[in-house]
RNA sequence: GGCGGCGUACCCAAGUGGCUAAGGGAGAGGUCUGCAAAACCUUUAUUCGGCGGUUCGAUUCCGCCCGCCGCCUCCA
């Protein structure tokens, strides 16, 4: 079996991918806040992990993956009381709105969505054992977690303590620290109406903690990756490393690895500047999930992605061309007696270039340059059975890891016996020559959004766009 | 101030110390088609931000400059 290769930012090197226990690969994505609906940038992260989810999978591995779900802080505590709701009535609605996200974008179920709210116990635990090490200190009604007991605290990020302190911004509560990088591990104090009882009295989790937590509860004190976007590395992933490491003494994930932001009309995306956007907003405006799904895919995760309508329809148009390949090779009747073409294969390429660091450009290229053969054996009719049954077969493991092919909605059947009466009625009208009555029809289901093809095997229709 | 990334055709985007600088989108011409669509063929970078250096040879390595972007305590 070939190597999988995947940049380690513990190294900044690429390097051999091996879980502790093949072939089970256990990973932990960090999910979203959810305080509002997830905008296209969080989505770009997590169409990555199932970009990764399912290159691993293609390689052979098997994958648990847990990701987690952030419904406590600042943000959802706010959000929650402006609306005068209970915290869960407040997430409920957008922790629904993000599954039905990931449905629509086709990202894979990790088996494990964890919530912080559901794992105080764990938490508790946790900071205790922190405390126990020496590693955590109480200051006023709330749990610190002290850097400077922890020797290995910047290697992720590679910042030292000059660098943080040159730029720091200040924290409102620093005074309570005995170092102004230590972090808090347990909020108490605050008086507010979401908190939870514990060994320091009413308070709540500090942010970082869950994730230590949660990934230790269902993937155990090391595991193989863990994975986010770029900006969690500091501080997050880095205190995430503190907590878990100083909490057992062990490596808490062997490798890291971090998806690069995305930029919106070459900037950072932001709601003042007015290029903000959620999945939500993107669909309003007529784009569909796969065209989404494609753009978010198609740059590598290291790189900024900078997303643009024009970029947009690229990606549609290319998610087109290769369902119009896939229908094409469904319907072909290969002739009799045409010879198998030994050189009809992709999927091999496609998987080494994504064994490579996920090198997606390099997978695509070698998916189209297949599209394109394939549709010139088609063309020149001397694509035998065999080979249309294995070009089929390559098609459907390189769209296991894009998944594009399957059309973005169901068809109502009306709609359907609609569109078909009248390619009927147009086909008897071409059948006796009344090429005008047989344009008009055409016409009439363009205004529909229906473009039709006719071959030797038929009419077929498929949606504009 | 510290750390890091990027700049390849009209747009997106790979890549390599020298063999025709992938692939997608868009445009142009052609084949096919009643018309279309789809598909195929041809075509669009003697050139890889600029200037130097190393080298027989650099887009690829080094230096400087210009431009863009990110991180440096709660942002994916």
């Amino acid at each position: 079996m070939s190597d999988f290769y995947l940049f380690n930012t513990l190294t900044r090197t690429k390097e051999k991918f091996e879980p502790l226990e093949p072939p089970r690969v256990r990973m932990y994505c960090c999910g979203p806040t959810v305080y509002d609906y997830a905008h296209i940038g969080n989505y770009r992260t997590f169409v990555f992990s199932d970009l990764l989810r399912r290159s691993l999978l293609l390689h052979g591995f098997k994958v648990l993956e847990v990701m987690n779900i952030t419904d406590v802080d600042d943000r959802t505590i706010d959000g929650a009381a402006k609306k005068g709701l209970e915290l869960s009535a407040y997430t409920g609605p957008y922790i629904e709105a993000f599954f039905e996200d990931l449905r629509q974008l086709r990202i894979r179920q990790a088996e494990h969505y964890p919530r912080a709210t559901e794992h105080i116990a764990e938490i508790i635990a946790l900071v205790r054992r922190l405390e126990e090490r020496g590693i955590a200190y109480r200051s006023g009604d709330s749990v610190y977690y002290r850097i400077g007991g922890f020797k290995n605290y910047g290697r992720l990020s590679r910042l030292d303590s000059s660098g943080i302190q040159a730029g720091a911004r200040v924290e409102a509560d620093n005074y309570d620290k005995e170092n102004v990088r230590d972090f808090v591990l347990w909020k108490g104090g605050r008086d507010e109406s979401v908190a939870w009882d514990s060994p320091w009295g009413r308070g709540r989790p500090g942010w970082h903690v869950e994730c230590s937590a949660m990934s230790m509860k269902y993937l155990g004190e090391t595991f193989d990756l863990h994975c986010g976007g770029v900006d969690l590395t500091f501080p997050h992933h880095e205190n995430e490393i503190a907590q878990s490491e100083g909490a057992t003494g062990k490596p808490l994930a062997r490798f890291w690895v971090h998806a690069e932001h995305l930029l919106v009309d070459g900037q950072k995306m932001s709601k003042s500047l007015g290029n903000f956007y959620t999945f939500r907003d993107l669909k309003q405006q007529g784009h569909s999930a796969s065209a989404i799904r494609y753009l978010l895919l198609g740059t590598h995760y290291r790189s900024q992605l900078n997303f643009t309508t024009e970029a947009l329809h690229a990606a549609a148009s290319a998610v087109g061309r290769l369902r119009d390949f896939h229908e094409r090779l469904k319907i072909c009747s290969p002739p009799p007696g045409a010879r198998e073409e030994p050189a009809l294969w992709c999927a091999q390429a496609f998987r080494e270039a994504l064994e490579d660091d996920l090198s997606i450009s390099q997978a695509l290229s070698a998916l189209f340059d297949f599209v394109r053969e394939v549709n010139r054996l088609i063309d020149l009719r001397t694509l035998s059975a065999e080979s249309r049954a294995r070009a089929l077969e390559e098609l459907r493991l390189c769209d296991s890891v894009l998944d594009v092919l399957e059309p973005d909605r169901e068809e109502d059947e009306e709609f359907v016996r609609g569109v078909e009466a009248l390619i009927e009625e147009r086909n008897q009208a071409r059948r006796s020559r009344d090429f005008g009555r047989a344009d008009n029809i055409r016409a009439e289901l363009d205004t529909r959004g229906v473009v039709l093809e006719d071959s030797p095997q038929g009419t077929r229709w498929k949606r504009k766009g």
